[in-house]
Parts: C-alpha cells; structure tokens; sequence
DNA sequence: CTCAGTGCAAACCGTTTGCAGAACG
DNA sequence: CGTTCTGCAAACGGTTTGCACTGAG
C-alpha cells in the first residue's frame, strides 16, 4: 500500500506551466493537481473532492473544475467520458502515455492497455481523407475475465443480426 | 435532394421489436423512429424534434428520450457521444454496420470510416486479457482536409512532448 | 375497460458562472 | 495595490421523472 510516489516534480511541471501562460501559481491549484497525481486510476470529480477532504484540504467544487480544466490544458491531464454522465481524469506521467481503454460493462472496471494498431490507422485514414490525427480514443466495451467467470452473461434483448431491411 | 429512402420497411422492423417486447406500438414511437430513419447523419434530441415538429407532429421531448432508449436497445440505433454536452444517434440501416468516427477539431465535421484493424485489436484483447469485447468506439480527432486548406492549425498551449518528470 | 404511454412541468445532476472577499505577484 | 483567484450559491442545459390524462389492445 505504498504507492504513493513523489508528486513534487510533477506538481513543479504545473506550476512551470501557469507561470509560461502568465496565470498565479496558488495552494489550490497546486492541492488539485497532486491529489491528481498522487493517485493510480481514473478520478471523478468527487474522487478529487474526497481526496483533498481528506488531506485537510478545503477547496470548493467550482475551483476544482477550474483546475481541471487547466491541468488539461498543460497536457498533464487527460480527460475521460466512459458513459457514466460525468468525466473522469487521469494524469499522463504513468509509463504508459498513449493506451487505450477496456471496460467492463458489468462492473465498471476499466484496465488499460497499448495498440500499436491505431497508430496504423490514424495513418491510413491521414493518407485516406487527407485527415489530420491530434488525438484518438478508443474504448472497448464488454465484459472482464473476472464477471466472465462469475457467469455474469450479456443479455441481447434486441433484433437479432443480420437485420432483415424488407 | 431525393435522400428520402422509404422508411416503412424500417418501422416495420421497430413495431415487430416493439410487439416482441411486449410494448404498445404507439403513433409517436413510429413517428420518432421515422425521424431518425429518414435521417442520413448523427443526429441531436433538437434534430429529430424540430424534424418532427416539421412534419407536424405535436411529440413532447420526453416521449422522443424515451423512444430513443427503445430504439437504442432494438439494436436498430446507435447512441453516440462526441463530447459536445449532448448525445447523438443514428440509425444502423446504412451499408456500414460497423464503422469508426473521425471528428475535426475545428469544424465538428463528422465523417465515417471501416477499419478492420480494430476487430484485430479486439480479438488481441480478447486473447491476452481474457476480454469479452462486445462493442467499441474509435474516435480520432483532428483536423479535416477542408480545414487545413483553410490553413487552420492546431494551436498547442500545453507542455511540450516529451515530459521532464525531474 | 384496463394498463401502459404521453405531455407537461418540475426535478435532477454534473458542470459553469456571477459576485463579494481573499491572495498572488 | 491591482489583478486574478476562490468559495459560495445560484444558474445552466441535457436528461429523467411524477402525475393526470389519453389512447392502444
């Protein structure tokens, strides 16, 4: 239960960052950005909120989506829509800084995993469309190995495929 | 301007899934889905009712919500988010049952594309984490060829690649 | 006739914004 | 000290829900 690594470079990336766009470097926005650092998965607002509450922090919701917003735009944060009706965030100072997401319809967990296979076809639909690729994400949706063997089973209550058009 | 493909083979489809379901095949669940299959792009809640009001129908956007649920779990449409706020949908009825998104970053144009990798990637997942994949979602975002004639270009604000974590 | 569906409006909930007071530089 | 930020609370906007009424079966 250690994993609690340094975030005092990270937190000094930031603050390097406001200072390049002009912007004060202060505690709460410095409290936001470790508490994003300091943790593994991907946050949700009120994951932040709890955190800093329970660092003895005392920072309103409105200065964490303020924060967010920046620490997104430094390109330190990603972030996330799974579908859940809010957004979650992940830092990007993990060994892994392009991955793509596997999550399980069941019971929500997300692992995270590379594909050198969408490199490929960011270039092709480039060389295809004359498209310019910045960024992509790809999400697969499903169940994990873990429910599978729980006998958890996906129920279609739709039409079947293929769909008869007459 | 012809691009008004008969859709009554379609609402057939929907009253069957319907009866299948149970559920009573009321005049605004076709009239809803009618919108949405007479459609060609991704569409927003605001399309289909001002398409509806259009066509004169007097349909409450709770009905048009609710219908959409059921079209969505017919398997006949897709449910899309493209992280404007809102969502999308479009009907599956097209000559592309699967396919992936590319959305221009400046422009919000949207277009389609095939990419068999992507079932490659899958089957990988399903391979090495003993994943269940059951639907996906590929989004590359960028700039489109009209856009980068117009010369727009992206304008990176954040840190600069690759990160110093010292 | 009965029960589910519809329309309206209010509730919901994650997120954004306006403003008086606090803090960075 | 001026400008920007913060916290609070109210506003916002897409979506959902409660309820009296309509309509499908």
């Amino acid at each position: 239960m250690s994993a609690r690594p340094d975030t005092a470079p990270f937190r000094r990336l930031f603050a390097r960052f406001l200072k390049e766009q002009g912007l004060p470097v202060t505690h709460q926005r410095l409290a936001v950005a470790d508490a994003v650092f300091a943790a593994e998965g991907h946050l949700s607002v009120d994951d932040i909120e709890r955190s800093l509450k329970d660092a003895g922090e005392r920072i309103g919701k409105a200065t964490i989506y303020r924060t967010l917003d920046l620490l997104v735009r430094s390109n330190l944060v990603d972030e996330h829509d799974f579908g859940e009706g809010f957004k979650r965030y992940e830092h990007r100072l993990s060994e892994r800084p392009i991955h793509e997401h596997l999550i399980c319809q069941h019971c929500g967990a997300v692992t995270e995993f590379e594909s050198t296979e969408v490199l490929r076809i960011e270039a092709t639909v480039a060389r295809e469309f004359g498209f310019r690729p910045v960024r992509h994400k790809l999400a697969i949706y499903g169940l994990c190995a873990a429910c599978q063997e729980k006998g958890v089973t996906v129920t279609p209550e739709g039409l079947t495929c293929p769909i008869e058009t007459v």
